[in-house]
DNA sequence: GACCAGGCACATC
DNA sequence: GATGTGCATGGT
């Protein structure tokens, strides 16, 4: 018998399809992603991580080496330039300290003493350290955001007073022990929430699969 | 011009 | 422990 998280998830897969995450080439690419979509479009981001490639500058070292004013000017078009050109700034230094830049060094490390470890970086929160696990390392950890709370909040998955770790924990234990089933229900919930349950509705009025959770369609 | 976008740290009560 | 605020660009 699957939970109702679980059925969510079937649901939108069979209607969206596989949405192949995360967008990078790299796993270095990733991480820095993750912290430049802090509360930004990414098409946004898009521009910035264009920027850092059209000067053949996503490369850890290079990152390290270059100033933060000029790393800022680069990755402005994401917002908030001057705070997540410190925060790439401080997960760099910490990945050059602790694992002489070798993302080989960092998927050898077991989750909950890397997730302590990231979190502990200052500009890292929970989505963001989840996020680089997740996509970037292949651990099995659910990365929560703003979309993952308003949407199974509007259909009433799970109530409203839940927070990160609540969120987190509900969904890991209703769903199967699967990367490719967290990886794909984070980004399923996302296009959701860019395409259908939008902020400004309050109701997800135009989600395909609204009317069937709420029993008045049959199974898509 | 208002609102929103794949958060986070910090101040204040 | 909850709540408020600054950070900033770019699309709708």
């Amino acid at each position: 018998m699957k939970t109702p998280l679980y059925k969510y998830y079937d649901q939108l897969i069979k209607k969206l399809g596989p949405q192949n995450w995360w967008p990078a080439e790299t796993d270095f690419e990733v991480i820095i992603g993750a912290v430049l979509t802090q509360n930004t479009n990414w098409k946004n981001v898009e521009k910035a991580i264009g920027n850092l490639k059209k000067y053949n500058l996503l490369d850890p070292l290079k990152l390290l080496q270059i100033d933060s004013e000029t790393l800022g000017e680069l990755i402005k078009p994401s917002g908030y330039f001057n705070i997540k050109s410190k925060r790439l700034k401080n997960f760099l230094r910490w990945f050059n300290e602790n694992y002489s830049l070798d993302i080989d060094k960092l998927k050898s490390q077991p989750l909950d003493n890397l997730r302590e470890e990231i979190l502990s970086i200052s500009g890292i929160g929970k989505e963001t350290a989840d996020s680089i696990l997740l996509y970037a390392l292949s651990k099995l950890t659910f990365v929560v955001d703003a979309y993952t709370y308003r949407i199974l909040t509007r259909h009433e998955l799970v109530p409203y007073e839940i927070d990160y770790d609540g969120l987190k924990n509900e969904i890991e234990s209703e769903l199967p022990k699967d990367l490719k089933i967290y990886n794909e229900f984070h980004a399923l919930l996302v296009n959701v929430g860019k395409n259908f349950c939008k902020k400004s509705e309050a109701l997800c009025d135009k989600c395909p699969l609204n009317k069937f959770l709420e029993g008045k369609s049959p199974a898509i």
